[in-house]
DNA sequence: CTTGATTCTTCCGCGACGAAAGTAAGTGAC
DNA sequence: GTCACTTACTTTCGTCGCGGAAGAATCAAG
């Protein structure tokens, strides 16, 4: 663990729950609040008062539109001051550090993107250390810096293993803290991602929830009970034995007819060329399979059949109430998302309950929101693993 | 839900948790409860009185094994009176009713099957009682009984939809209620069973816990966070759209390659009739295909892949701690093992933990016995859903 | 202006818990 | 034996968090 951030302020489990709650559900009055969270009225006022004294919460003059005309004292909305507090998040990739900055409830206010020349440890918690100084000056209310980085990460402070930066246990966290004074959390990007959508994206709220990126790798995260599950091979080339059609191409990376080999970004563009000996972009494969051209064509729908296996099995098998696909490499979708429907529906039970299947396709930026959600989660409100 | 049956005796949450933990975890003394639980030593006592008082919880005279010598006064291990209940568990079949009496720990202590000669609901409902009054004579403390039937069961008191029974929206936890004066718990054979091992079987414990049954049909229990997931198709021809090899064999029941042409009995059983011309039994198969006999050696081993395949898909998606198989088909995993462990290691990535799968060839009377479970669960300790 | 509805606050009492002190029941050293 | 020590359990007491009831605030409708 990080050396216990600064949180704002010791919340007791309900003023934690309440925090939470306005910070994902929007303003909420104190009636509201009660229902959502099965406390009594004057349980609400008792957790209110310190949260609104601290200068986390405000009374906000009733939402602008007054819907329905009410009898009754009118409620009084609390929501979140989301500025009080400023968070940065990095996404750290083989040859770029792309920055964000966000506000309490995660919407980014600036970004600050720097190319990385060298991946010493020392020379990045430079670059980072440089980048955070600069976004300090904008943004002075900074309380805390999360970072997202691809490969395995222990106690969300040490990269213990990164194939991609040549890392092994780098205490990143600590060294990162040393050169800003700000309290740090390091997370994978993937879970990071996950998190992020978990508390304020596709699966706010849901129970059993689940997240599957496409870009220049496969990456999984499943959530239970509003928990991201851990587990062994995680980020470490997942996906790769994911035998979807053992027919399926040979590929530089990843098993025949694996997920990886039908469906990463760079696999689909070794398969275009070497059918049509033509290196082309993954956008341009995109645009030439929705114009008709036959190779492209062939290798994005065999793509979108791997992807609709993927999701029934994963509905199937885990009942989420919801699916994300994020990444780069859901593009496939706006072309082929027929084929990758009709492929789930054939293999799904006809009784069964619809998939709800979200598309999101992500750029860097997102994953470093990713990273700057862990940070709000850990550092303001303490919550690591609630 | 049943007219709230008559609890042993208003368990507060506190005492609840602790009924539950030692009903579960064997004989424990207060410290270790404490421990376990998070609560103080103080609390225990406080705790523990009133169950002690009741007559749910006894204090054993240390365990029999006094393993390690240990300084300072010794503990006092508490343990429930697992036979100052006793609980009925049915289950219904097309032309059987299979009974068994169990006791709090759910040991069955007695067994009695009937046969069905009406599927009426008003003939089931007087087979049902006049085998509760058989079973009442020799155990008089009886507090409940658990009935398993295969098909949608609502509020775990109506069945919705049973095709084998025939039967439509029958509320027969009211009507056995009236017949026998006994409260009474229904639900689906499959989620009893996936119960009871969840609770006194192979999930104990466990936080991620899947069950698959083999048998006349594919059964597919989910447990998370201690909690099964209830589902929209479930036991309604479950497995059918599973497609395993979109090439495999096409069965009278069941999709081309799917989990149930693949894996069920009767397709088993199909399929080496078609290519043999001879029916066999589902053991005689077995037999065959260990002495090497050709056809029935490749159904079986096509059987084994599959599963395989649908053990290494689940370990995948779902990152379960452990997985049941269960049922009346799972006899393969002795003489095809080898096959299965093979194509799961196939299928899964190289550092990915392996798969904890453990096998249980179940017959009626486990299913009975599951069926009971849900009787302790909901009637003794009020854990309709905890 | 009164009545009623609805939200929020204040106040009180209850119940569950932990901390600390006390009691019980053993082992080991001499 | 007895004295110190260890561990298990009990008792007591104060605290904390909650719900319930009564009251205050603030609106609409008649």
């Amino acid at each position: 663990m990080t050396p216990v951030a600064a949180s704002w302020l010791p919340l007791s489990p309900g003023e934690r729950s309440v925090a939470i709650e306005v910070l994902l559900g929007g303003p909420l009055s104190r009636t509201e609040l009660a229902r959502r969270l099965d406390l009594s009225a004057g349980s609400l006022t008792r957790l209110t008062k310190p949260l609104i004294e601290s200068g986390l919460l405000v009374e906000v003059p009733e939402a602008g539109a007054p819907a329905e005309v009410r009898q009754g004292r009118p409620s009084q909305p609390l929501d979140v001051v989301a500025e009080s507090r400023s968070f940065i998040g990095f996404k750290i990739t083989e040859d770029m550090v792309y920055g964000v900055v966000t506000t309490l409830r995660s919407e980014i206010v600036a970004r600050y993107d720097r190319p990385l020349t060298s991946r010493e440890p020392a020379e990045v918690v430079e670059v980072l250390g440089e980048m955070t100084d600069a976004l300090t000056a904008d943004h002075p209310r900074l309380a805390g810096i999360g970072i997202g980085v691809g490969g395995l990460v222990e106690d969300r402070a040490v990269v213990g293993e990164s194939p991609f930066l040549g890392w092994r246990d780098v205490p990143l966290a600590e060294l990162v803290e040393g050169r800003t004074g700000l309290p740090v959390v390091v997370e994978n990007d993937v879970a990071a991602l996950v998190e992020a959508e978990t508390w304020f994206g596709a699966g706010r709220g849901l129970d059993r929830f689940v997240v599957l990126t496409i870009g220049a790798g496969i990456g999984y995260g499943l959530v239970l009970g509003g928990k991201r599950v851990p587990y062994a091979e995680e980020d470490r080339g997942f996906g790769r034995h994911w035998i979807i059609d053992p027919n399926g191409p040979l590929t530089p990376d990843g098993a025949r007819g694996s997920a990886v080999s039908l469906l990463t970004i760079p696999n689909i563009r070794y398969q275009v060329q070497a059918a049509t000996g033509r290196d082309r972009t993954y956008e341009e494969i995109l645009e030439l399979a929705a114009a008709g051209e036959p190779m492209p064509a062939r290798v994005i729908e065999e793509a979108a059949r791997a992807l609709g296996t993927l999701v029934a099995q994963i509905a199937n098998f885990v009942l989420p109430q919801k699916i994300l696909l994020a990444g780069e490499g859901v593009g496939l979708m706006d072309i082929a998302g027929k084929t990758v429907a009709d492929t789930i529906r054939a293999l799904r039970h006809p009784l069964a309950a619809p998939v709800e299947l979200e598309t999101k396709v992500s750029d860097f930026h997102d994953w470093a929101r990713g990273a700057a959600v862990l940070a709000i989660q850990v550092l303001v409100l303490g919550a690591a693993d609630a």
